[in-house]
DNA sequence: ATCTATATTTATAATGATTATAAATTAAGA
DNA sequence: TCTTAATTTATAATCATTATAAATATAGAT
């Protein structure tokens, strides 16, 4: 968190109160939160935040590499992570969470080594798997006894 | 292509016109075409085909798994896949182009062998990968010397 | 072949997340 | 404090997709 601040404050970014909301919010988040989400959770605090501002702060963050969008909801919403590395998610069909995939190790995931495959050069990586996180199944197999 | 065809027939569609010129068109297509350029080749020969008409029979391949969605253009246009098989794609980012990309072996992509990772139920993968194509890299490399 | 009920197609409007715009406000530096 | 540039805000525009309802076509029965 203060590692952005201060990241942000190098690259010469003005840090207003809006975009400090937005970093401070995301930087606590443990999940992947749309726009929607961040700007309802700021506007408690800070009534006059607008939409537009969430929009233009994330995408500052995006550029800079701070965060990362996904676009894991095929045609609805985007969401941002706090984490910009590499790694997979999975969207659960039954409660909507979507689910940080980490392959321990890189190198056991091909796609991970970024760099050349298949004679193309590989600049980022999308990784979206659906399906039913441990907490759905667990629900339905108790249901079923 | 004559294989889908009889496979509709089993599941009861009916075959229209329109539907076999989705199928065909789609079956012969060697690219991941758009509803635009799908609705615009078929218009030449049927001029009264209409896009809605085009979104309906995408959505009927698809719920049969005879064609795959893909959302690799972030917000824009959605692409079709005449192959509904797990693959992976890469978007050049110069020529827009959008390649297969194929792990000779599934067992060389973890995320290839589907059922289940981190304990969470993986019923569909997609893998977008973004970079630039070889032809492209070609092009590059060969005007800086 | 004709009729009828059902399914499909078509044109059109509605949706909804994102982007563009321009006026109002704020920040930074002199 | 004053001035200029950057940012925020409210609002409108965009655009792929989805919904709707009337028109048309299909399939099965007569
Ligand atoms: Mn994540
Ligand atoms: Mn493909
Ligand atoms: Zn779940
Ligand atoms: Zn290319």
């Amino acid at each position: 968190m203060k590692d952005i601040i201060a990241r942000l404050k190098e690259n010469g970014v003005t840090l207003t109160p809006q975009r400090m909301a937005v970093t401070e919010f995301l930087s606590r988040s443990r999940n992947h939160p749309t726009v929607d989400e961040i700007h309802r959770n700021i506007q408690r605090r800070y009534p006059t935040m607008s939409v537009a501002t969430v929009y233009s702060t994330l995408k500052l963050l995006k550029e800079l590499g701070e965060i990362q969008e996904l676009s894991i909801r095929k045609r609805g919403k985007a969401c941002f992570d706090p984490n910009p590395g590499l790694h997979h998610h999975l969207l659960c069909r039954k409660c909507g969470k979507i689910l940080d995939i980490d392959f321990n190790h890189p190198s056991n995931c091909p796609i991970m080594a970024k760099e050349s495959i298949d004679g193309c050069k590989v600049e980022e990586v999308q990784a979206y798997l659906y399906g039913i996180c441990p907490e759905c199944l667990k629900k339905e197999s108790d249901k079923k006894g």
